[in-house]
DNA sequence: AGTATAGCGGTACACTTGTTCTATGTCAAA
DNA sequence: TTTGACATAGAACAAGTGTACCGCTATACT
């Protein structure tokens, strides 16, 4: 996620549109195409932005040259992609495992998107069924975990109970010997187990999910 | 398959050249500079190879357009982020404004989450408060939905009641002249309403969860 | 020899494209 | 209201730039 303030809707519709038309072309568009794209009916306008954009910072020019000018800070981030491994499902039926990574699947994501996580510590799941929807996660989901066994205070965990053989997605909070699971679902009420019988399998990182 | 001749001295020249210029430039050179670079003394030389150069697939070149040609890359799959509007916030108590995209903040996604979807009409909401809940949304969730004012049954769409002056998030179902809308959650009744009371804004394409 | 073809250099031309100048409209501060 | 900075439109200009055409040389083939 980027934040750009400080400029006009016109500046800002050049940047995406160049940026659009460097992806599609290869090289930079004419000033007449800028302004055909930005619905701006002059020349000399659409150079007095490009020039404000340049003082701005978000953009090289170099004079009297056809198509000279490059985005700076707002150059389009190739091959900034992350992959992390998709092990598989995660079912409430069995602990998530080992993440044999044999399928070689790898989901594609935005750095964002993982934040300042590790990214080779992170793996998706899908989720498999129903039982995780009071954590508001459905059937289909993508879980993006954090590998991890242990959990601080807050953090939405995987876990394996092991009395109930079953793992499922709740937020985590060390109390003394035992261990409170609250549902994500604010009007659902927590339940609280045994530290031991509680084993964490993973920190959510995020959860995406896809319509179709 | 493009067939591949030999290349001679010259035309391995243009291509170093080339590769090297846009590097440094952001933008590819002329045909002047580059018969300087690579000592060809007339332009219509340099213009002779480089459309052997587009002939042995080499080079991509569009007519009449200044520094209008591109380096062809084999092998390398150039997977972009998609940068989609982070059109601001979706509130129950009020409608999804058309043009919203005055922040300029906008979105990293990999094009896998945005599926086919055209990435020009999807742009991004973030949710403020639980009224959604019943979506399996959440507070601080990130919504990416495709620009609709139509839907098909059993998308999960973004709509405008106008007798309730409330947006929400449900699943859409045409039945005559009026429209149920489905929870996402099974465990909650749907609503009906009048076809003309409900004004759908957009198609829900994913839903992003960030864990703090 | 004769011919065909690839490659090269030079030049003129036309179109493309950045720059500049003038005029107009907007809006907030003095 | 007046002023001035800012944003815009239009047009004319000058420089950048691709293309077409001509002639020349070298090589290979008949």
């Amino acid at each position: 996620m980027t934040k750009r303030k400080g400029l006009s809707a016109r500046q800002q519709h050049i940047l995406r549109y160049m940026d659009q038309y460097m992806g599609e072309h290869g090289y930079p568009p004419t000033i007449r195409e800028i302004g055909a794209a930005t619905h701006i009916n002059s020349t000399s306008v659409v150079n007095y932005n490009l020039n404000k954009l340049v003082q701005a910072g978000y953009l090289e020019r170099r004079d009297r040259v056809s198509r000279g000018m490059r985005l700076v800070k707002w150059g389009r981030a190739a091959d900034n992609l992350l992959r992390v491994p998709l092990a598989g499902r995660i079912v409430a039926s069995a602990p998530v495992e080992a993440y044999a990574d044999v399928s070689g699947d790898v989901l594609e994501v935005a750095p964002a998107t993982l934040g300042n996580h590790p990214p080779g510590e992170v793996f998706a799941l899908t989720v498999q069924g129903d039982s995780m929807i009071d954590a508001m996660i459905a059937d289909g989901d993508l879980v993006l975990l954090r590998r991890a066994d242990t959990a601080q205070n807050g953090d939405l965990v995987a876990v394996w109970l092991a009395d109930e053989e079953a793992t499922t997605l709740k937020r985590f909070y060390h109390e003394g010997q035992r261990v409170r699971l609250q549902p994500e679902n604010p009007t659902m009420d927590p339940i609280y187990v045994d530290a031991a019988q509680c084993r964490v399998q993973g920190v959510v990182v995020a959860v995406i999910r896809h319509s179709h």
